[in-house]
RNA sequence: GCCGUUGUAGCUCAGUGGUAGAGCACUUCCUUGGUAAGGAAGAGGUCGUGAGUUCAAUUCUCAUCAACGGCUCCA
């Protein structure tokens, strides 16, 4: 006999051999049939697997991550399966559970798969879940396992099999497919009841791009059909807030093939919240001892060859103009001149820090596969700052980055957001990072140390630092669940050092500072792409392209309006009037698709009284107001940055 | 850049080997209406671009550009 212990502490006495499906029966019949997978001693495990000494154990179903895991998992074999029944000899690479369901990456050969394809392949994945196949592990010995793909002839198993040791290996059969998985899986087919192929795409062979592109494709599958219907509306609901198709409808931007790729046109709406969030990043720059700067958008090649970043970056830099036997490159950063301005004259302990800020235009040139919407361009605008500083003010001046952050997204209330610490990777010093590894684990544990002691959640990311320092980076994730940076506060210990940058210490010694980049507010167009996705097009009223619009019963009432109005424009407010020959419900309709904040109603009733009645975006009428309380009420409402309530 | 899909009116989308249609938007007229669509008429497109096949191409083929879904990349 053995002892098994669960989760609850509870210990009981089962014979030795005895699988995790046979304690969920005798434990409730209900159990055994919702148990989708066993976790033994912390180790996740096929149901059936016998177990043979003490051990704790604890029981999986739909509902925990292992049990959602591991369906996807088996339901990425069952889509194997089928789509060897239709493609006899591909090969398959892996297939991997998602966040929302799986895929599996297939040498497909010279076959060649359509969309209309995944419809078939649905079906027949539908037929074979209905079998009810069990998913059977068996273990092989290494050479027949190399003996058995070598046979097959295929080389990505054979791949698989070098990393992995004798007495570890195991295959999974279900129905007529067979193949090497560490697994676990599910009990059978039959707990598969929903399945959809979502899309086709290449994917490179283990993630490199100088490997053959294999075929990708994804799925996701359910227990119950419902469960399916509610995700592909939540699919269809997140489109909804895609900002490419609010900023289409709210007349933010706008692109053309004429002007280039990811050239964003900011329309008149857009220009409006760009302007509102310089004014608000002028203000708390100015309130936090910055000084503002304006460079030009272009340099000379050398500049960039001082600053490192050509050798790094030129790929991702517009091709150089050549004028007068000199190369001028659009600047793909603003640091570098920056830098000269710190350079312009002498500095002195007595000057530290320096800050400069500029809204600076940027230009890189992203590959065009990857271009996003608003959220990956090739012409950009940088909430950019850099801040010059001694060893001993950098803790300070980094943690005021970072208050300056949650500041920010306070008047935003951006709460999902999360930190990243940004590491160098050792392995690619001199390539992709400077050659300088103790100043990397010093910078590093500077950074860190700042976080830890602002008691900010974070997560730590090797490979995702800048070439000249570590960083934290917030990531969010658009409507779609694409992830991005939004905002960026970095460390820099090379580029004051190939630039010559100094300063005179107390000591009447030459100084190099420490630089810190900062973009809290990211790039406009990231940030602006961002904020329509947050506030799903409803501005708060200080950021909202029209903070009031007009409407007027008849035309008998547009004096009166134009008298409102005018009240309105003087005390800076942006508004309108729905001049229209059209009857009130039409207007109200247009004016709340617009996500305008305020509408004023205005008609016979008003006039006589000198009041408004006010309608909230999405809230409804809101009663009669005196036009100066009103007035008074949003003025506030705007100079404070209110959120929407 | 690579794999796949798509491209018809300002927008959302039908449709066809014989040079095109709907709804909304737009213009004009009627209506002066009180909290999410009043009525009528009209105007608007060489069907992304270029080439090929054909008596004839928006439709078929190829190329190209762009957008979309991924991969890779992301200072």
């Amino acid at each position: 006999m053995i002892n098994i212990s669960f989760p609850d502490g509870a210990v009981r006495q089962y014979e030795s051999g005895v699988s995790a499906m046979d304690i969920a029966k005798s434990i409730s019949e209900g159990l055994a049939r919702k148990v989708l997978v066993a976790g033994v001693n912390d180790e996740v495990w096929d149901l059936s697997r016998p177990i043979t000494q003490d051990s704790s154990l604890k029981l999986f179903t739909w509902n925990d991550a292992e049990g959602k895991n591991t369906f996807w998992h088996s339901s990425a074999h069952l889509m194997a399966e089928a789509i060897e029944a239709k493609f006899p000899g591909v090969k398959f690479w892996v297939g991997p559970p998602l966040e929302h369901g799986f895929y599996y990456d297939i040498d497909l050969g010279d076959n060649k798969i359509t969309e209309e394809d995944l419809a078939e392949l649905e079906k027949k994945m539908n037929e074979l879940a209905k079998q009810n196949n069990a998913y059977i592990r068996t273990e092989k010995a290494k050479a027949d396992a190399i003996q058995y793909f070598t046979t097959k002839g295929d080389e990505y198993k054979l791949d698989l099999l070098q990393n992995l040791e004798d007495g570890n290996i195991t295959f999974y059969t279900q129905g007529n497919f067979t193949d090497l998985c560490r697994g676990p899986h599910i009990p059978n087919t039959g707990f598969i009841k929903a399945i959809k192929l979502l899309n086709i795409a290449g994917a490179y062979w283990k993630g490199d791009e100088k490997n053959k592109q294999l075929t990708r494709i994804y799925g996701i599958t359910f227990p119950v059909q419902k469960e399916l219907d509610e995700y592909l509306n939540m699919l269809e609901e997140a489109k909804k807030r895609d900002h490419r198709k609010l900023g289409k409808e709210l007349s933010i931007y706008t692109m053309n093939d004429d002007i280039g790729q990811g050239l964003i046109l900011w329309m008149p709406n857009g220009t409006v919240i760009i302007e509102e969030l310089e004014k608000l990043a002028k203000q708390t720059e100015e309130d936090a001892g910055y000084k503002r700067v304006v460079t030009p958008h272009i340099a000379k090649e050398n500049l960039y060859l001082t600053s490192g970043h050509l050798p790094y970056y030129a790929d991702s830099m517009f091709a150089p103009m050549e004028m007068d036997g000199e190369k001028y490159y659009l600047k793909a950063m603003n640091c570098p001149h920056h830098h000269k301005i710190f350079d312009a004259e002498p500095k002195s302990y007595r000057d530290m820090p320096y800050k400069i800020a500029e809204y600076g235009t940027c230009y890189r040139y992203e590959q065009s596969g990857e271009l996003f919407g608003l959220m990956r361009v090739r012409c950009l605008h940088m909430n950019d700052a850099h801040i010059y500083c001694t060893k001993e003010q950098f803790a300070q001046e980094f943690k005021a980055v970072n208050d300056l952050y949650l500041k920010y997204f306070k008047i935003f209330g951006i709460e999902k957001y999360v930190m990243r610490l940004s590491l160098h990777d050792p392995e690619k010093l001199g390539q992709k990072y400077v050659n300088e590894p103790e100043l990397w684990l010093e910078t590093e544990d500077m950074v860190r140390q700042v976080l830890i002691e602002a008691n900010i959640p974070f997560v730590e990311v090797k490979g995702e630092g800048a070439f000249y320092g570590p960083k934290i980076d917030v990531q969010i994730w658009s409507a779609i669940g694409r992830e991005f940076t939004l905002a960026t506060n970095q460390v820099d210990f090379a580029q004051p050092r190939s630039f010559k940058l100094s300063f005179t210490n107390q000591n009447n010694e030459p100084e190099i500072p420490l630089i810190i980049h900062r973009a809290p507010l990211g790039t406009h167009e990231r940030f602006i792409g961002f904020l329509l996705e947050h506030y799903a097009g409803k501005f708060p009223v200080w950021l909202a392209p029209l903070q009031v619009k007009i409407l007027p019963i008849s035309d008998k009432f547009l004096d009166y309006a134009h008298t409102i109005k005018q009240t309105l424009r003087k005390a800076s407010v942006r508004v309108e009037i729905d001049e229209r020959q059209e009857k009130i419900g039409k207007k109200i309709r247009e004016a709340e698709l617009a996500r305008v904040p305020y509408m004023l109603v205005v008609g016979e009733k008003e006039a006589a009284e000198n009041k408004l009645s006010v309608r909230r975006q999405g809230k409804g009428d809101a009663g009669q107001i005196a036009v100066d309380e009103f007035v008074q009420n949003i003025v506030e409402e705007i100079s404070e940055r209110k959120p929407l309530e």
